[in-house]
DNA sequence: TAGGGTTTT
C-alpha cells in the first residue's frame, strides 16, 4: 500500500521551493517523517554539486525515533548509514558522506550555540511539532530566527550563504501557535494536510463516568475479551500501581496459557478439516500441482469470530478452502504491563506476537501514546486520565497530579486501535465530561516547567532579551523571572543587565541543568572534580528502581550501605551507589541487588565519560580522567563536596523551624526526622524529610539543601537532603544574607597599625524572609565615615 | 515510613 504522503509528493515540494518555511500536517502513519525526507535527497537536495549542498536535518523528540528513522529510510534508499546517518547524546554516525542526518532535537539546540547559522545544512525538518516539547518549541523559535539571518546573508553574497528552508510537521492541526504567530514568521506559512493510513475507528462513550476506573477498564476488558472477535487490547491508565493493579486482577481472571488441551484439540479439529477439504479439493482429478511441503497446508489464515460463554469461534482458511469451527476453553490473555521505568526487556515483549492462541493486552501508561507503537492492537481502553507533573514556580514544589487529559491526546489513544485494521476505542467516560471537561489540546512544556536552562542557553547564543524571543507559545513572565533570578544567585548571569558572565558562558556549555554545571565548575578543587561529575551524572538521571512493598526491609538496608562514609546527605549517596556499582563490575545483578534500574545507571556511566571529557576539553587547568576504581572521598573532600552542593541548591535552602522561632539558636532536640518541620526560602508552607531519605532516622539537621520539593498527598516532602552547616551560607549565599550591626560580644577588635580595619561579629540573616543565623566574625573596614563589611 | 507520567543536551 503506498503511503498517502507520497500522493503529495509534488505539493508538498513545490511548496518547499516556493517558501522558507512549511507546515506539514499528518497524523501518525502518514509516512511523512520517512518520506519528505526522500523527496528532498531525490530532488537533489543535500547533493555536493546542487543549489543546495548543506545536508538535510530531521530532528526528533526521542532518541529512539531519531536512530530507527535514520535506520528505516537508509534502508529505503538502499544507502549505508555514512550517509543517512543520525546523532543522539551518545551515538553518531555522521561521516564526511552524510547527506541526511536524523537528530534528536537537543542535539541540534547544542549545535546551535556552536553555529548560529547552522551552516550545515540547507533543510531542517523539525518532527513531532504538535508534541509541544520544550526542546522543539525553542527550536521552532531560534530557527525562525536563523532563517533570517541566513535570507540576509544570502543576498549579500549567494554563492558562499545559502538560504536555508524550514519544515516542521505535526500529527495534529494545532499549527495555528506556529502560523499565526507574527514574531515567529512573518509571513504566515503554507500548511499542507496529508490523510493518514489509519482505518476507521469507531468512539465508544460510557453512558456514565465511574468513580474507579481501574475498576470499569477491568470490566470493559472482560468483555471485550469474551465477547469480540481476535485483536490485541491497549489499556491506558495513569501509574504503575494502577497497570499492576489491573494486570494481577486480568492474569487471575484469564491464566495467560490455554490449556495445553484445548490447543492439541484445535489442531486435531484443524488437520481434519484439512484433510477432508483437500479431499474434496483432489475429486475433480485436477493435478493438484503438488508442492513440495505440507507445511503449506493451513496455518494460513485463521480469524476469530466470536467468542461466547468460553467456546470460541474461528473461521479457518487453507488452501483447499475455509471452515468454521468451534472450540471451548477459559480463552486466555496475554497481559503484559508497560512504562517507561520498565526495564527494557519487559518492554520489548509487547512487540513479540502473543503466544498462539492468546490475545495480547497491554496495559500502558502514556509511553503508548507518543513514544511507543505496539502492533496488532484493535481494541483501545482508555480512562481518560493522566498523570501529570506540575510545578509551582513561586514555591518550586512538584507535584503528581492525575487528571483529565486533553481531546488531542484522547484521539492520539484512539488511533492507536487504527494501525492494522479497523478498531474500536471505549472511552471510559461520559461524552459530556469530554465535551465539558477536556481541553482541546495539552498545554505546552513550556508552560510547565522552569526554564533557566534554557534561558541560559539562548544567552550563550547572544540572546538576551529573552522576553521578546519567538516563543510559539512564551512563558509566563513569572517563569522567566524565576529563571533569571536563579540565573543570577548561580553567578551565570549579571544581576543587574542580566548579560551572561564568563562563568555562565562555561556552565552553558555543559548539558546539563545550570545548578549542576555550576557544581561542576567550581568542583575543581581538592582533587573533588571526579566526584563532582559523578554527583552530577547520578542527580541528572532518575535512579532508583520501583520496589515492592515486600522489599521495603531490604531496600533501606542498601540505602544505609551506600551511605557509606556519610551519613548526612542523599546526595553524598547517590556517588556512593555510583561508586559501588563501578567496582562491582557495573553489572545488572548489581543493579537487582541494589534497587537499581540498571538502564539509568548505564546512562550515569555515558554521562560521567561525556561530562569529564568535556571538562577536560573546556578548561585549561582541568585534569581528570574516569576512574572506575574511583576510591571514596576524604573526610575533607566530604565537607567540600556538601559545600559544592550548597552552592547548586542555594536558593533550595530549609531551616528547621523551631530553630528559626528560637531566634536561629538552639532549638529541640529530636531522635528522628518525624514530624520535624522544616522553613521554606519561597513559601509559607512547611516541609518534612522524606520517609525514605537516609537523613530520616536520624536527628534532623538544623538546615538543609533539597534536590526537590513534592508534594505527596498528606505532606509537602524534600528530596534528596544534604545536611549544611550554616556559618557555610553567608560565604556561599552571600546574594541572600545580610548582616545586622556588629555585636558588643564578643568585643570587636581593631587592627594594630591603621585604625581603619576591624573585626567584629555579626548575626547574618538568610534569604527573602531573613532568618537569623548564628553569629559570625567578619573583617570590616572604613569607607568614607562608614564601616563596610570586606569581601 | 510516602510513593512517582514522559522526554532530552
Amino acid at each position: 500500500m503506498k503511503l498517502p504522503v507520497c500522493g503529495e509528493e509534488q505539493v508538498i515540494m513545490e511548496a518547499i521551493r516556493n517558501n522558507t518555511v512549511v507546515v506539514i500536517c499528518g497524523e501518525t502513519g502518514s509516512g511523512k517523517t520517512t518520506q519528505v525526507p526522500q523527496f528532498l535527497y531525490e530532488a537533489g537536495w543535500s547533493h555536493p554539486d546542487s543549489d543546495n549542498p548543506g545536508l538535510i536535518a530531521i530532528t526528533q523528540p526521542r532518541r529512539v525515533a531519531a536512530v530507527s528513522m535514520a535506520k528505516r529510510v537508509g534502508y529505503e534508499l538502499n544507502l549505508p548509514e555514512s550517509v543517512v546517518s543520525h546523532q543522539i547524546r551518545y551515538d553518531v554516525t555522521t561521516s564526511e558522506k552524510t547527506r541526511i542526518k536524523f537528530m534528536t532535537d537537543g542535539v541540534l539546540l547544542r549545535e546551535l550555540s556552536q553555529d548560529l547559522l547552522l551552516t550545515k545544512y540547507s533543510v531542517i525538518i523539525i518532527d513531532e511539532a504538535h508534541e509541544r516539547n520544550l526542546n522543539t518549541d525553542i527550536l521552532i523559535g531560534v530557527v525562525s530566527r536563523v532563517l533570517k539571518l541566513r535570507a540576509e546573508l544570502s543576498r549579500e553574497d549567494r554563492a558562499k550563504i545559502k538560504p536555508l528552508r524550514v519544515v516542521i510537521m505535526s500529527a495534529t492541526l494545532r499549527v495555528s501557535d506556529f502560523t499565526e504567530n507574527s514574531t515567529l514568521f512573518t509571513k504566515p506559512p503554507p500548511v499542507i494536510s496529508v490523510n493518514a493510513r489509519q482505518y476507521p475507528v469507531s468512539i465508544h462513550f460510557n453512558k456514565r463516568t465511574p468513580e474507579d476506573h481501574v475498576a470499569e477498564a477491568f470490566k470493559k476488558v472482560s468483555k471485550i475479551h469474551d465477547r469480540l472477535p481476535e485483536g490485541g487490547i491497549l489499556i491506558f491508565l495513569t501509574g504503575q500501581n494502577e497497570i499492576q493493579h489491573l494486570c494481577k486482577l486480568l492474569r487471575e481472571k484469564y491464566p495467560s496459557l490455554p490449556p495445553k488441551a484445548a490447543l492439541e484439540e484445535r489442531k486435531r479439529i484443524r488437520q481434519a478439516a484439512e484433510l477432508e477439504l483437500k479431499r474434496d479439493a483432489a475429486i475433480p482429478g485436477e493435478e493438484s500441482d503438488s508442492d513440495d511441503s505440507d507445511s503449506d497446508l493451513g496455518f494460513d489464515e485463521e480469524e476469530l469470530v466470536s467468542t461466547k460463554d468460553g467456546k470460541w469461534e474461528y473461521i479457518y482458511k487453507c488452501e483447499y478452502g475455509k471452515f468454521t469451527y468451534t472450540i471451548s476453553y477459559a480463552a486466555p490473555l496475554h497481559v503484559l504491563p508497560l512504562y517507561s521505568s520498565l526495564p527494557t526487556e519487559a518492554q520489548l515483549r509487547v512487540f513479540q506476537p502473543p503466544p498462539e492462541g492468546t490475545r495480547l493486552c497491554v496495559i500502558a501508561t502514556n509511553v503508548a501514546e507518543t513514544s511507543v507503537t505496539i502492533p496488532g492492537i484493535r481494541y483501545v481502553v482508555d480512562c481518560g486520565k493522566a498523570k501529570e507533573r506540575r510545578y509551582d514556580i513561586k514555591t518550586g514544589v512538584q507535584s503528581f497530579e492525575v487528571d483529565w487529559t486533553s481531546k488531542a491526546s484522547a484521539g492520539q489513544r484512539a488511533g492507536r486501535a487504527g494501525r492494522t485494521g479497523p478498531g474500536h476505542c471505549y472511552r471510559l467516560y461520559s461524552s459530556a465530561v469530554f465535551d465539558h471537561d477536556f481541553e482541546q489540546f495539552s498545554t505546552p512544556e513550556i508552560s510547565r516547567m522552569p526554564i533557566e536552562g534554557v534561558v541560559l542557553n539562548m544567552k550563550s547564543m547572544g540572546i538576551d532579551n529573552v522576553v521578546n524571543f519567538p516563543f510559539p507559545t512564551p512563558p509566563e513572565r513569572q517563569t522567566l523571572s524565576k529563571a533569571e533570578k536563579l540565573l543570577g544567585y548561580l553567578g551565570a548571569i549579571d544581576t543587574d543587565v542580566k548579560h551572561i558572565t564568563p562563568v555562565g558562558q562555561a556552565m552553558a556549555n555543559l548539558p546539563v541543568t545550570p545548578r549542576f554545571a555550576k557544581m561542576l565548575v567550581i568542583g575543581n578543587q581538592q582533587d573533588c572534580l571526579p566526584f563532582v561529575i559523578a554527583i552530577v551524572a547520578a542527580l541528572s538521571t532518575e535512579i532508583a528502581k520501583a520496589r515492592r512493598r515486600l522489599m521495603r526491609k531490604k531496600y533501606f538496608e542498601s540505602q544505609i550501605k551506600h551511605a557509606g562514609l556519610d551519613r548526612s546527605s542523599d546526595i553524598l549517596k547517590l556517588l556512593n551507589v555510583v561508586g559501588a556499582y563501578e567496582y562491582a563490575g557495573a553489572t545488572a545483578e548489581f543493579c537487582e541487588e541494589n534497587f537499581l534500574r540498571s538502564k539509568a545507571m548505564e546512562e550515569i556511566r555515558k554521562l560521567r565519560w561525556q561530562l569529564t571529557n568535556l571538562m577536560a576539553a573546556l578548561f585549561e587547568n582541568v585534569d581528570v580522567w574516569v576512574d572506575p576504581k574511583m576510591l571514596p572521598p576524604t573526610k575533607r573532600q566530604i565537607k567540600f563536596l556538601k559545600q559544592v552542593i550548597t552552592a547548586g541548591f542555594i536558593d533550595s535552602v530549609a531551616i528547621r523551624k523551631d530553630v528559626i522561632e528560637n531566634g536561629g539558636q538552639g532549638g529541640t532536640r529530636f531522635k528522628n526526622a518525624r514530624g520535624v518541620a522544616y522553613k521554606l526560602m519561597w513559601s509559607e508552607e512547611e516541609a518534612f524529610i522524606h520517609p525514605g531519605s537516609i537523613l530520616y532516622s536520624q536527628e534532623p539537621p538544623i538546615a538543609l539543601v533539597y534536590n526537590e520539593l513534592f508534594k505527596g498527598a498528606t505532606k509537602t516532602c524534600f528530596k534528596g537532603v544534604t545536611a549544611i552547616d550554616t556559618k557555610w551560607l553567608p560565604e556561599i549565599g552571600k546574594e541572600f544574607c545580610s548582616f545586622g550591626r556588629p555585636l558588643d560580644h564578643p568585643i570587636p577588635k581593631y587592627s594594630e597599625q591603621t585604625k581603619d580595619k576591624k573585626t567584629v561579629y555579626v548575626v547574618p540573616s538568610f534569604g527573602p524572609k531573613g532568618w537569623p543565623l548564628p553569629p559570625i566574625q567578619v573583617e570590616m573596614h572604613r569607607k568614607g565615615t562608614r564601616w563596610v563589611i570586606s569581601a
